[in-house]
DNA sequence: GGTAGGATGGGCT
DNA sequence: GCCCATCCTACCC
């Protein structure tokens, strides 16, 4: 590598203002960014809101869900299980709910600091293969609940190089409602992508 | 290779 | 009081 910050273009507003489902796919291949650390998005979950009772969204605006609902290409990180925090990056116009579950990421820059914040992680593949991991890897907290991803220290851009790959869908980990509808995206074959193979069909 | 169980605390009914 | 958009460890093939 030529410098550890070489990425493309930070994607723009009218890329999240736009279907859940197609920024859900879109955004695979794009470099989340935050500091010194970035990762190429190898997995993503739609939460379209509307009639998905999935979605955090579904049961309207409160406190916690705000920012859902509020102009798209910012963050939204909520608190899980006592310990982890998810990162999600919200689409659709202003008023209209929807966001996009950013998953898992293949480490691209910054990987001795990601090391240092993942200590019980073996492999590099491993620093950010799930969505409590990436959050832990590129420190990403309440800290980044609400701020806009279009400029700023967290933001997504263009790879340096595209790379061709596959992309898969399935169901949603993790949820208990709607659990049939197919709105996870990956990479086929990356091996940051959670789950292994049982889930993942390699 | 695989899985069962526990950690741990905010959000909402 | 219950429900989680999870992860890690121990343990078992």
């Amino acid at each position: 590598m030529y410098g550890p910050m070489r990425f493309g273009p930070i994607l723009k507003r009218e890329f999240y203002a736009r279907d859940t489902l197609e920024v859900s796919r879109e955004l695979l291949g794009k470099v989340l960014v935050h500091g010194t650390t970035a990762g190429m998005i190898v997995e993503t979950e739609a939460y379209p809101g509307g009639d998905d009772l999935a979605s955090h969204s579904s049961r309207g605006i409160t406190p916690r869900t705000r920012v859902i609902f509020g102009p798209p290409g910012h963050a939204y990180v909520y608190f899980i299980y006592g310990m982890y925090q998810c990162l999600n990056l919200v689409c659709e116009p202003d008023g209209k709910a929807g966001c996009v579950l950013v998953r898992a990421l293949e480490p691209v820059a910054g990987i001795p600091i990601m090391k240092s914040r993942r200590a019980s992680a073996r492999k590099v593949e491993d620093l950010a293969s799930g969505p409590g991991k990436l959050t832990l890897a590129l420190a990403i907290g309440p800290q980044q609940n609400g701020v806009d991803v279009t400029r700023g220290s967290l933001v997504v851009r263009e790879p340096a190089e595209k790379r061709k790959f596959e992309i898969r869908v399935g169901p949603r980990i993790g949820i208990s409602q709607c659990v049939d509808r197919p709105l996870r995206f990956f990479v086929a074959g990356n091996r940051s992508v959670s789950g292994g193979k049982a889930v993942n069909g390699f």
